[in-house]
DNA sequence: ACGTCAACTGACGCCGGCGTCAGTGTACGG
DNA sequence: CCGTACACTGACGCCGGCGTCAGTTGACGT
């Protein structure tokens, strides 16, 4: 119904016409709307947000957010797609091939282009680790296999690590929760607090050596290859 | 108005009455609502459910539960109130005199400890790690307070370790954020996924080999005790 | 000058979920 | 056996927020 509505429109493109009244194009005023809504979502979440909040961010009428998007559950769901977008392309994954850089340095590369994305837009990271959760039923799968992909790439290359002997033993995708549990929780911190954008490389470098070496020296001179126990 | 009513029977106790009608007496029945509350929460997540769902589900009529709460709001404040105060009490201060249990030992026992609590109610720690955030902003704020008193726990016990040189250097906040971020991936993943309680030790063993060594062997015969660059 | 049409508007009606309260059932005291 | 008090009930009215649609605007073609 409102699919064959913005179907119908879609096909007509510009047909002849120039300026459509107010500085924006379509597409252009479609932007502002989304821009909106991600500050809205930002500043008060997911489900304290309401269609008017949007609106009276965007400076348009409760009708005209209805011509772009079906409800508040699509502009939502349009932001995070463009931001998931964003971050999985910001991630490349890991060549071992041993004429490639070194993997270190390709781990810090992601480590640090993920931190970069993410503190380039607050607003989106703040929401993706707040408010992405329990938006509805069918955006929790969405997520939640988003999600799955990070996991399994970071999953898939810690086995490899494993087996070059760079990876210590243990369960592959346990480490993976771990790490990204702990980035999520940091970028989360440093997005609400404000961190400037310049402590991407500090943070990135803190990440780094969590994953490398871990903090606790409990035992200085304990037999280092193996296991603890 | 609410708050006045509760108050007045409150007041009365069990004044010459003996068995009310049910089996439950009036503490056992707000325990079953609350149960059913939960269960529905962990199910539905707090924004899907409704309290008609949370009566249907302890099996009582829509009004009882207002004869023991104000709104789902208070159910679900009560409900981790609780929680807090029972993962709090799981986390013993560590004691850094020389006399003391080693301190690898006390920190492994804590991890220890959270684990097994939310392993034991795995229905409350999916609330907590995927509901608790975003229910409206005075819960929020209640749920920041817990969150910084952890962090600030760990945090001071990161600086002292720092002191007696067996903690790595660097922040030691974000070390803890990075900790505590690992730490509630793991548990939601392991909750979600229904890991076993017996699980418990194992998991424990990861979170701790994590922090202490990190998983990364980059350069398997690097300069061990300061920063790497 | 006028008709047309896309873009926009905002008052309106609808509805899911909430909180209430007049009424019901029953155990106890007299 | 009746009166009272209390736990409980669920139909009801209300409301915030939603999605719609009849109407307005103004650029453009003719």
């Amino acid at each position: 119904m409102a699919r064959a509505r913005e179907a119908g429109r879609g096909g007509s493109a510009s047909r002849g016409r120039k300026a459509p009244r107010s500085a924006q194009s379509k597409a252009e005023r479609r932007s502002t709307i989304l821009a909106a809504a991600r500050d809205v979502f930002a500043k008060r979440g997911y489900h304290q947000a309401t269609i008017d909040d949007i609106v009276a961010e965007t400076g348009v009428a409760r009708g005209t957010f209805y011509l772009y998007f079906e409800d508040k559950r699509a502009v939502f769901s349009d932001l995070m797609d463009r931001f998931f977008t964003t971050l999985t392309m910001a991630i490349n994954r890991i060549d071992i091939a041993p004429s490639a850089t070194p993997v270190a340095d390709q781990a810090r590369a992601n480590i640090r282009a993920i931190i970069g994305m993410c503190l380039a837009d607050r607003a989106m990271t703040k929401i993706l680790l707040s408010d992405a959760q329990g938006v509805d039923p069918a955006f929790d799968r969405k997520l939640a296999t988003f999600y799955d992909a990070v996991v399994q790439l970071l999953t898939d290359s810690l086995r490899d690590g494993q087996k070059l002997g760079i990876v210590a033993d243990g369960e592959p995708r346990v480490m993976a929760y771990l790490t990204i549990g702990a980035l999520k929780e940091l970028l989360y911190q440093a997005v609400t607090l404000g961190l400037a954008e310049e402590s991407a490389d500090v943070l990135t470098q803190q990440v780094f050596e969590f994953v490398s070496q871990g903090y606790l020296r409990v035992h200085p001179r304990e037999a280092r290859p193996k296991k603890a126990r």
